[in-house]
DNA sequence: ACGCTCGCCGGGAGCGCTCCCACGCAGGTC
DNA sequence: GACCTGCGTGGGAGCGCTCCCGGCGAGCGT
């Protein structure tokens, strides 16, 4: 009698993955039968024995599809990828992004996170173009270039999005314009009497893709102000030492508002000029960004720039139009709102 | 003369995906050469010429190698998947996990997030199972059970991972015994005179699987102590109004020392406490965990529990290692480090 | 000069899956 | 009884890729 290795043999069934064929011998029908019971296909109609004896042998197997076989297959596959953004995200960015998520989800999408891991722009996008994603949507701070939009487009993506401070030919875009955020700081600082306008610069370089338009953000409202108003840029590690030594000369920059880029770079300053005697919001007003709850744990409670994000569901909606329109002109759409929030700092 | 349609053609070149029978046409070779020409195949020489003919058949078409197709003739592939965690990963974590991937890409790893979105452990593994990745490392909390396991088994993953509080049958362990965490706050409020110990548990469900054994460690500290110490669970919401209501009833509480999960929890409470007019650490002492910047800029500065992640490259050393033999026994590593850090706050 | 070796390349099969098409067998009509 | 309709099922091809194997031409020893 013919030996009839490792099949449905538990104990090295690891080592043979079942395949839809396995489950075909094992219900007695054909590999296509298989396909068609298991997809739930309208067109075929399968008798009911048939369709029991097929869901029982793969479940007995542990029956697994394989997603590259399919995809193969099928010439397209459903995965949208996001490259993971190299800064980590703060909790605003999480949940917008789990949100997003979960609505792709319901349209049939699976979304796929992937690192970058420092490559550039157009070798990062040829590895992401090697899962023949449907869409990619990419933080923008990761310079996505029109030369790395068009490395993806040719492998057969048919929606390429930005999501961030500006826009890549070729892709659409999700703008978050982060200039709004400065708009809004300066706008508030200028209303409560500030003239002499600080706004800190982080140090860490991932941040500089945000930090620089908030700053020009505040630039643009302060000029267009007029009447004498001035801006001055501050330079400020993420570290006691360097909000110590920027607080110790203060007084000699005679600056009576702040924006601070965020509310945690808010609370580091604020430490540094309260240790050094200076009045918040008496000698200098200071308003933060992210609206965290740490700005009202802070004394003075921080004043802050909330930040809207659009929902994931307008966003998946979006995202499935461009998938099944991909000949679209790409588009921009603005989507970060910015609110002055007034606490006490100011 | 016959029309030969969208080869080459720029403009339409999106809609028809280069592959590599493509790339040996241009190159005037076959598809065999094409491969191993770009595999760098060394079992094969080929011609310096004919290699640079390949070379930039492929840069002209914009060839990118399907990683399906590639796979699945493989047999296997390299992909590591990692479940995003449903809670926003805090800058410990965040960098812990890049290093990982970092290192796991030095050993041709490719890693792929993907979320599980509310799926229950088994069919959020087979969802897994699909892209038949050969490593699988799970943050723990998401609670991959027995059977979770085997289906991933039994897709071919070589090696299954759990990194969290508890471990799971038949997968290794990276075990963070947050115990460890407990063990040391309520180590070092003893050790300060505390004897009437709090524990703020948290309210967000999301953090349970970590605050429970947090809580738990501090515990046990403290009844192996003995000497009439006693402990306090605080539930506690992340919120101004939940911190207020606690600190209005501490008093009667009789607590002398109390650990607050993690430094953002100190955060909230110190402040709830000092507008109660409630010293720190003169009536209270107070301890941390995770060593935020933030704890530094709290005056008193915030005692904390430093908490110490392996190093991503020792673990993808284990990675690789199991992957290359998987028929290992698994392990169970206990890779949290903590370390209590006094400031001034305890 | 003949045969043998060796370097370089092409043919072809098959990974797991889906879907077009063909086939067989009921039950009904002429 | 021959034919048709239609439902349920099986055969088979091919998605893009890799790798075994076989072939061909050039160089060299005898």
């Amino acid at each position: 009698m013919a030996q009839i290795p490792n099949k449905s043999a538990q104990q090295t069934a690891q080592y043979a993955v079942p395949t839809s064929a396995d489950v075909a011998r094992l219900a007695g029908v054909s590999r296509a039968t298989v396909s068609y019971v298991l997809n739930n296909t309208s067109a075929v109609r399968i008798s009911e024995p048939t369709r029991r004896r097929v869901h029982e042998a793969a479940k007995e197997l542990g029956y697994v599809p394989h997603a590259a076989a399919r995809s193969l297959r099928a010439g397209h596959t459903r995965v949208v990828l996001m490259p993971t953004p190299q800064i980590p995200a703060g909790p605003l960015f999480s949940e917008f992004f789990n949100e997003l998520q979960w609505a792709l989800s319901r349209f049939d999408y699976t979304v796929v996170q992937y690192g970058s891991l420092g490559l550039t722009g157009e070798e990062a996008a040829r590895a992401w173009a090697e899962l023949r994603p449907v869409a990619v949507l990419a933080p923008g701070a990761s310079g996505l270039g029109a030369r790395a939009v068009d490395v993806l487009k040719r492998s057969g993506a048919k929606a390429v999005f930005t999501l961030g401070p500006q826009r890549t030919e070729g892709a659409h875009a999700l703008l978050m314009d982060q200039r709004r955020i400065g708009n809004c700081a300066a706008a508030h600082l200028l209303e409560r009497g500030s003239r002499r306008i600080g706004v800190v610069i982080p140090g860490e370089q991932g941040l500089k893709p945000f930090a620089r338009p908030r700053a020009e953000g505040l630039r643009q409202t302060v000029a267009g102000y007029g009447q004498g108003a001035t801006v001055t840029e501050l330079p400020l590690a993420y570290d006691e030492e360097s909000a110590a030594r920027l607080a110790a000369r203060w007084r000699t920059l005679g600056i009576d508002g702040v924006f601070t880029y965020n509310d945690e770079y808010a609370m580091l300053l604020m430490r540094a000029l309260q240790d050094e005697g200076i009045a918040v919001p008496g000698e200098t007003a200071m308003i933060g960004a992210d609206d965290l709850v740490l700005g009202r744990l802070l004394r003075p409670r921080l004043s802050t720039v909330r930040i809207e994000l659009p929902s994931g569901q307008k966003l998946a909606e979006l995202v499935d139009r461009v998938v099944r329109d991909p000949g679209m002109e790409p588009e921009v759409h603005d989507v970060l709102g910015a609110t002055a929030v007034h606490r006490e700092s100011s």
